[in-house]
RNA sequence: GGCCCCUUGGUCAAGCGGUUAAGACAUCGCCCUUUCACGGCGGUAUCAUGGGUUCGAAUCCCGUAGGGGUCACCA
């Protein structure tokens, strides 16, 4: 058995969008599920489209994400180079050898002609105009260094047919193929070209991409088959969406590995939800690191349906690695959003960072939770209600001062302390414990919804902040 | 428009001729609780549609509708 190999064969034109992130996955998992290798490849055979510094965000995002390539431009291998613009040469011989096998030919056809051939839908296709050329007439251009393109020459009668793994029989007529370019006019290959003649050349048994070349994937196998070389088994992923009609990418917002990055979700959950995308393992669990997704990844587990892009549940998966993280590692991960918050200067962060912990989702929604902590201002007294504990404004204006005694008297400023003392002395006045916390909780942050419980934020806040903010509201009740 | 493909709750999805049609997110309710969250328990909600085939169809076939992809010197 021949050993598997797959490829992630992106184009430099600007961000990791997470679509391809997902079919570098899939790639990825199915190589290793099968002990193969996994190859990178850059396909910037069109210079207009190329991004300065893509192609490094291509590596680094690859690497953070888990998927390490056994071959590519920067880690090197036996088939190299693994640019395609650097490969140049080698698709100019195997164009002139498919024109002598009649599965190609020079087109001279001036853009004006082309355009002519347009029909009344936009839609056109060219007419093997150049096919017919008289060889010597061809010799003749081709030495007078008129501007030409090598064609694929399609047959024009038949069918071809091919069977994918995923969304089986695909059949498609040969008169709905056209005689795409093969090499264009500035002597670089097109997609259609580079990516067989590479494929092949370095040995991809399993070629795995979007959906989108689906149905012009028989043209690339006539290619095979002029060359008399085996076709790779097809492996074709269903698109990521937006909504039920739009297509996730970015003109419709953020779809990039950067951006989630940025907006506070961890590798780890992105690259674990958008696994979820389109493939369910076996056994149904949904939280997986790609160590396990390589164990349980199978093709029968993909979907051969479009699924949209859920960010909700991204974020809960999200809030599920962050609580499994140790205090220490969220204190670092969250820090830089701590430090650009209000909060900064005036509390103690890691403080502030473990009552976060367990009630953050994404990392930058942090400053937010808790930037109106800097400040007490005026609030609305109605705060102070609470049904189950029985409290309102009135019993607040009663408590407030016992409350602010307590707070005056209490030895030590850690939460256990403050929790213990504060309870032992409601306890011995007969108030119910739960009430008290409740008003104290109010009155020191003058929020309904607060990152801890009354005593947790007062150790944040301190001994005397905390006495200023029970001032303040003794003086608001009046 | 031609061609190719797709269609299970709001979303991701199990299912592969006989199931009370899993599970997860979301949502709703209850419990836990010094708030919120976490956690626990429970509820609502799905086979696009019309015909077949079959004793029996979410599962197979055909049509219809809806959606996606593709028709470049882009990949």
């Amino acid at each position: 058995m021949k050993k598997v190999r797959t490829r992630f064969a992106p184009s430099p034109t600007g961000f990791m969008h997470l679509g391809g992130l997902r079919t570098a996955l899939y790639a990825y998992l199915y190589a290793k599920h099968n002990g193969g290798d996994f190859i990178l490849r850059i396909e910037d055979t069109d210079q207009q489209r190329y991004v300065e510094g893509a192609v490094e965000l291509i590596y680094s995002s690859l690497k953070e994400s888990g998927l390490y390539y056994d071959e590519g431009p920067d880690v090197g291998g036996d088939c190299g180079p693994y640019v395609q613009s650097q490969r140049k040469e080698i698709y100019a011989k195997y164009a002139k050898k498919l024109i002598e096998l009649g599965g190609a030919y020079y087109c001279f056809c001036s853009k004006e002609r082309l355009e002519s051939l347009t029909d009344e839908n936009g839609n056109r296709k060219y007419d093997k105009h150049c096919l017919s050329l008289p060889k010597e007439e061809v010799e003749r251009r081709l030495a007078a260094g008129e501007p030409y393109v090598i064609r694929q020459n399609i047959p024009t009668e038949g069918t071809s047919t091919y069977e994918d793994m995923i969304y089986g029989t695909i059949t498609v007529d040969n008169s709905e193929l056209e005689d795409n370019i093969l090499i264009k006019s500035d002597g670089m290959p097109t997609y259609n070209f580079a990516n067989v003649i590479d494929d092949h050349l370095m040995g991809i048994t399993h070629v795995i991409r979007g959906t989108e070349y689906l149905s012009s994937t028989p043209k690339y196998n006539l290619m095979y088959d002029a060359f008399g070389w085996e076709r790779p088994v097809y492996i074709h992923l269903p698109t990521i969406m937006k909504d039920a009609t739009r297509k996730l990418s970015k003109r419709y917002g953020d779809a990039n590995f950067d951006d989630f990055v940025k907006k506070g979700y961890l590798k780890e959950a992105i690259i674990n939800y958008v696994a979820l995308l389109g493939w369910a393992p076996k056994n149904n669990v949904e939280k997986m690191t790609v160590p396990e997704m390589v164990e349980l990844f199978s093709l029968d587990g993909i979907s051969k349906s479009p699924s949209i892009f859920d960010e909700v549940k991204l974020r809960w998966l999200n809030g599920e690695y962050i609580r499994e993280l140790s205090d220490g590692e969220f204190y670092a991960l969250a820090k830089p959003y701590l430090e650009s918050s209000d909060i900064n200067g005036l509390f103690d962060l890691e403080k502030a960072a473990k009552l976060l912990h367990g009630r953050t989702e994404v990392l930058g929604e942090i400053p937010e939770k808790i930037n109106w902590l800097a400040k007490l201002t005026a609030y609305d007294p109605a705060l102070f209600f609470n049904k189950k504990n029985k409290t309102d404004e009135n019993f607040a204006r009663e408590i407030l001062p016992k409350i602010k005694k307590y707070i005056e008297e209490v030895p030590a400023f850690d939460n256990d302390t403050l929790y213990q003392y504060i309870g032992g002395k409601c306890a011995e006045e007969g108030i119910k414990a739960g009430a008290a916390f409740w008003i104290m909780r109010i009155a020191i942050t003058g929020q309904a919804v607060t990152p801890g419980g009354a005593t947790e934020m007062a150790s944040l806040l301190g001994r005397e902040e905390t006495l200023k903010r029970l001032d303040f509201s003794i003086r608001m009740l009046g």
